[in-house]
RNA sequence: GCCACCAUAGCUCAAUUGGCAGAGCGCCUGUUUUGUAAACAGGUUGUUCUGGGUUCGAGUCCCAGUGGUGGCUCCA
């Protein structure tokens, strides 16, 4: 459903509704608070309160019943025109309401105070029961339109949301409900939260023996876990081999640098807010570093260049260091350590199209390969009334057409959007989301006048003049943290058998078929496999149950027949039993599901 | 960072108004030798997150800290 249609729609008329009533009852429950702005959203609505007290578990569920009966009371929402003088007579006692009243009289401005709406006389309240608010609309024409039995504001904890988004300004309490149709859409609703919170790689994570968050080690730090680490190096051995075949060269470089190597890059200062305190060495300072580029410009201006080398396309799994706010961390998807599959491209000017639509072109092999079509392709360019970007505004114009260019050539269905571009450079993002449906910006295409001429960068052209490479940023997965934890949500655990960290296990069923269990799995790692014949002295029913949990591909049942036929039982995870397969033409099939990197593991 | 909530065994959770800290799974030992999602018996598992306070007595109440969760802000 697009944002259109839902803002037009039934449901987006009963969640405005809805909110309306949990305010009335909240201002019963809370007769002193000042209230905000309440506005339907996805899934539900909220409304934000100015409350002299915590909003407590007891206060939602009260605010909870007696929303039912003023629903079930069938009050006719009334809608009234009234003028900007009338509204702050009406709603004198509501500092949030007379500030909104102001803005809607002299017009509304965005944060630049640039106008977004044309200023206004005539204002509507609406009135529902005992409660009058100010509001646009629409509304349900009647509570009797509300199912109160499909309504609820247990099912989310409140939350602290400063007036307006502005951090600086008072914090109030947010309080979240969702209504929908009918008891049974709640109802589904529910199912889908706890079937989120399954896929949740956080949860899985633990389950499937991914990785873990220490807090020792500290926060925002994942350790990741063998069966984790065999799942991201599968990942970054795939793509390594992708990249060298299109022509990218490896580098290493440290996670440590001088501060004059940031001071010329130009992330000290701007980057300071994500940056660790620099560390003495020697008397120098240096720095854990936030990005990867001011390594691989010192590499590229080792040696002089000449247009014939270019492109240089410089890549490394580099692992940076930001400094993140602790409530911001979240498992994999927001760390403060994490590895970013970056490469840098040092171009002509001429062959930044062509280039910046191979990279695209490779995001989208990438993305395409692992079946993950839920993204959308976002193009970030700077915000002209702000002062946090470096560079002259010719060349960031010239980087913008750059890629609307490429991303039209490609037919690629992006939107552009102000303000979202790196400080030194627009850029491409490639956004997908979580179970929760919270957005997380995956791959990256960056476009960069600035660091080749702050770092002198050079080449000699054909007419023997020295002239400066364009660079290009890029990164398929983003950080391999953050793309394997949407990865971990997007299988829900069930990875394909070429990324399954463990692709079979081979069970005997009595001890004395070990020796043949040992033998199959000899064999299967002789092919290049994972696997792992599970000795121990248990039996074979619960072998079943534990490696059916942890969601391996194949489980190879050997029993006497087996061991006799030299045959493998094969059971799938989806639970199907193929029954006996020949070894070899078990070794063969399975190689072949791996190789073809398909999800699909029955033969 | 801010607001709110939460923290009991390796895991999932229980413990009445403040009154002896428990269960299942796991783990260990023994028995069992099993043909497709938990064999049987016995045993083991605790700084109830940490530190203070109130109380005759605190897992439970209060304060502070740490960690986690949801949201906000941020995300170059």
């Amino acid at each position: 459903m697009t944002e259109e249609r839902y803002e037009e729609s039934q449901l987006y008329k009963i969640r405005h509704s809805a909110a309306h009533v949990m305010a009335e009852a909240m201002l019963e429950r809370f007769p002193e608070a000042k209230i905000a702005i309440g506005p339907p959203i996805e899934d539900g609505f909220y409304y934000d309160f100015d409350l002299p007290a915590a909003v407590t578990d007891a206060d939602i569920k009260w605010v909870e019943k007696r929303m039912k009966k003023i629903i079930s009371g069938r009050h006719e929402f009334s809608m009234r025109a009234i003028t900007a003088d009338e509204a702050r007579d009406l709603f004198r006692d509501q500092p949030y309401k007379l500030e909104l009243i102001d803005d809607l009289v002299n017009g509304r401005l965005d944060d630049n105070g640039a106008p977004i709406a044309d200023p206004t006389d005539r204002l509507t309240i609406y009135t529902q029961n005992k409660f009058t608010d100010l509001c646009r609309g629409p509304h349900v024409a009647n509570t009797k339109d509300i199912n109160p039995k499909a309504v609820s504001v247990t099912l989310r904890p409140p939350a602290g949301a400063y007036w307006r988004g502005d951090e600086k300004r008072p914090q109030l309490t947010r309080v979240y409900g969702t209504a929908w149709r009918t008891p049974e859409e709640l109802a589904d609703y529910r199912q889908r939260l706890e079937e989120a919170v399954k896929r949740d790689h956080r949860v899985l994570g633990e389950k499937l023996d991914l990785f873990i968050i220490d807090s020792m080690v500290g926060k925002g730090l994942p350790l990741w876990l063998p069966e984790g680490a065999t799942l991201r190096d599968t990942l970054e051995r795939w793509l390594r081999a992708i990249q060298i075949e299109r022509g990218y060269l490896p580098v290493v470089t440290p996670h440590l640098g001088n501060i004059e190597l940031y001071k010329t890059s130009g992330h000290y200062p701007y980057y300071a807010d994500s940056q660790y305190s620099p560390i003495d060495v020697d008397g120098d300072e240096f720095m854990l570093r936030p990005m990867n580029c001011p390594h691989h410009c010192r590499i590229y201006s080792s040696q002089p260049r000449s247009y014939r080398d270019l492109p240089l396309r410089y890549a490394e799994f580099g692992t940076v260091y930001r400094y993140e706010q602790s409530g911001e961390l979240r498992g994999l998807t927001r760390v403060r350590g994490f590895t970013v599959d970056d490469a840098h491209l040092f171009v002509r000017p001429d062959q930044l199209l062509d280039e910046f639509k191979g990279v695209v072109n490779l995001i989208q092999h990438v993305f395409g390969a692992l079946g993950m079509a839920d993204f959308r392709a976002r193009i970030g360019t700077r915000d002209p009334d702000s002062d946090k970007y470096v560079g002259d505004n010719a060349l960031w114009e010239e980087a913008t057409v750059a890629i609307i260019a490429a991303c039209d050539e490609l037919g690629l269905d992006y939107h552009i959007e102000p303000g979202e571009a790196a400080f030194y450079g627009p850029k491409l993002d490639f956004i997908v989301r979580d179970v929760l449906k919270r957005e997380w910006q995956l791959g990256t295409v960056q476009v960069d006048y600035n660091l080749p001429q702050r770092f002198d960068l050079e080449y000699v052209d054909k007419d023997n003049e020295r002239k400066r490479p364009v660079m290009i940023h890029r990164a398929p997965f983003g950080s391999l943290e953050r793309f394997i934890g949407i990865l971990i949500e997007h299988f829900a655990g069930a990875f394909p058998p070429w990324l399954a960290p463990t692709q079979a296990i081979i069970i005997p069923i009595r001890e004395s078929h070990n020796d043949y269990a040992s033998e199959v799995e000899t064999l299967l790692k002789s092919r290049g496999m994972r696997v792992k014949a599970d000795l121990q002295d248990r039996n074979m029913r619960s072998k079943i149950r534990q490696h059916r949990r942890m969601n391996i591909p194949w489980l190879l049942i050997v029993g006497d027949r087996d061991a006799a036929n030299r045959t493998v039982s094969v059971r799938l995870r989806s639970d199907e039993d193929l029954g006996a397969m020949p070894l070899e033409a078990f070794a063969d099939a399975a190689a072949a599901k791996i190789n073809s990197h398909v999800q699909e593991i029955g033969f």
